[in-house]
DNA sequence: TAAATATCGATATAGTATTCTCGATAAGTA
DNA sequence: TACTTATCGAGAATACTATATCGATATTTA
């Protein structure tokens, strides 16, 4: 039971972990007890033996002409993952995209409690987004500190993400899930990811950029506007 | 000029190109006229044979000695990402998470301008959004065709994902950027781009189990709830 | 004018991630 | 019982990405 040197798993990996775990939600209701590589790598189109090694890294076995057995392969994963224990997480930035996380709950089934929010915004906080407090942003790294909480959602503008992350970090704060649109300095060991929808935006548009480079469309006016009768 | 076999840029590159971008977009004002890899590593704690590499696949080129020049380093990579002419989309799903996107001008410096939005329930079609107007499903795919809009983006739950990927084929739409936690089945030749945050927030969380692990907190009684005396 | 230096560009090496190959195993089938 | 087949598990081979090295070049400085 002692992984003392436990081996860094592939960032992929993690990834798809997710993926065949939503496939054998969707899976369990139809009664089946086990399911094979190939079959899951059939529904995600990914390659079998890729499946194994994910599956593998996450520390599961299954039996040769059997396959996995699903509760296990459900079970295993969550554990693997970190979502048997809740994280309770705070939020910063309770705008748009952070309400829309607020509204989220489905997070939870991923160990994931947002238990307040917090806003600099004095109009903001005080008030409560899908269930949630939304509190003045000095509060934050007491709270963090008080409460003990971990983790730190950051969806500010970018201007106010770098103070932000540093009062998460004074509050004890280990891993940051960070929305705006910038590199955080943030000490060494503090855990970081980047949801950075620009950089996202870019490599999707330079493919279709280059997709109708090669494949351009066939040549009929294209109507610019919003036509006035579709309109109501 | 004619760049007739163009070799893939890797997915990394990609989304470190926005990056760049974005640190000599502050450069700019400076008034400073080049900056080397050197500078731009530094300052994203990057390897500066890294930036030097990026670059080098975005088709920009440099003088020994003195850097890149900075105007010519913001146009190529715009150029390269497709960022300068406008890519047109439409939205479906006017949620949260669909309207904090349709409140996202920034996108439009990267040549993303959300035209409008629909959404199946009749309380929302009809109003407009951070000055987009949302329309009723049903004339997504007849839009998408009469106004040839390439590219799509979905923000409706799981559940309705598949068959608004399908609308947006049927109107033909070439690339996808689905916000729905699901791999959606669309023909090989359009591109599809997932911002699945479920996915992203499991490397983040398992990230943090294993820090925990290694490093665990010092054991302090911790506060569960709000303390009542902060909330208001 | 010549030497020193910063930087690019290209190539080589190392490190990761994916795909391939093959032997072992257990269930079904003749 | 023996044969066939689907599947896992482990290791090898390939491909992709990142880092290091080195020569070429242009600017600065003596």
């Amino acid at each position: 039971m002692m992984t003392d040197k436990l081996k860094t798993v592939p960032e992929p990996t993690l990834k798809r972990l997710p993926l065949y775990h939503r496939f054998l939600k969707e899976l369990q209701p139809t009664g089946r007890e086990s399911v094979s590589c190939t079959d899951i790598g059939a529904d995600l189109g990914l390659d079998p033996t890729q499946v194994r090694k994910d599956l593998e890294a996450a520390g599961i076995t299954g039996r040769p002409r059997i396959g996995y057995t699903i509760l296990n392969l459900i079970d295993g994963i969550e554990e693997f993952l970190g979502w048997k224990k809740a994280n309770e997480a705070f939020l910063v930035g309770a705008g748009s995209m952070g309400s829309a996380l607020l509204g989220y709950h489905k997070f939870e089934d991923c160990g994931l409690r947002i238990i307040a929010a917090f806003d600099a915004d004095p109009l903001k906080s005080g008030k409560t987004i899908h269930g949630k407090h939304v509190l003045p942003l000095e509060k934050l790294t007491e709270l963090a500190q008080r409460m003990h909480v971990l983790l730190g959602i950051i969806t500010v503008p970018a201007a106010g993400a770098q103070a932000v992350a540093e009062m998460m970090v004074a509050g004890g704060i280990r891993a940051i899930w960070n929305f705006a649109p910038l590199r955080l300095r943030v000490p060494e060991h503090i855990i970081v990811h980047n949801e950075d929808l620009y950089c996202s935006l870019a490599s999707l548009s330079q493919k279709l950029a280059r997709e109708l480079q090669e494949n351009p469309l066939r040549s009929v006016p294209a109507v610019t506007a919003v036509p006035a009768d579709i309109l109501n």
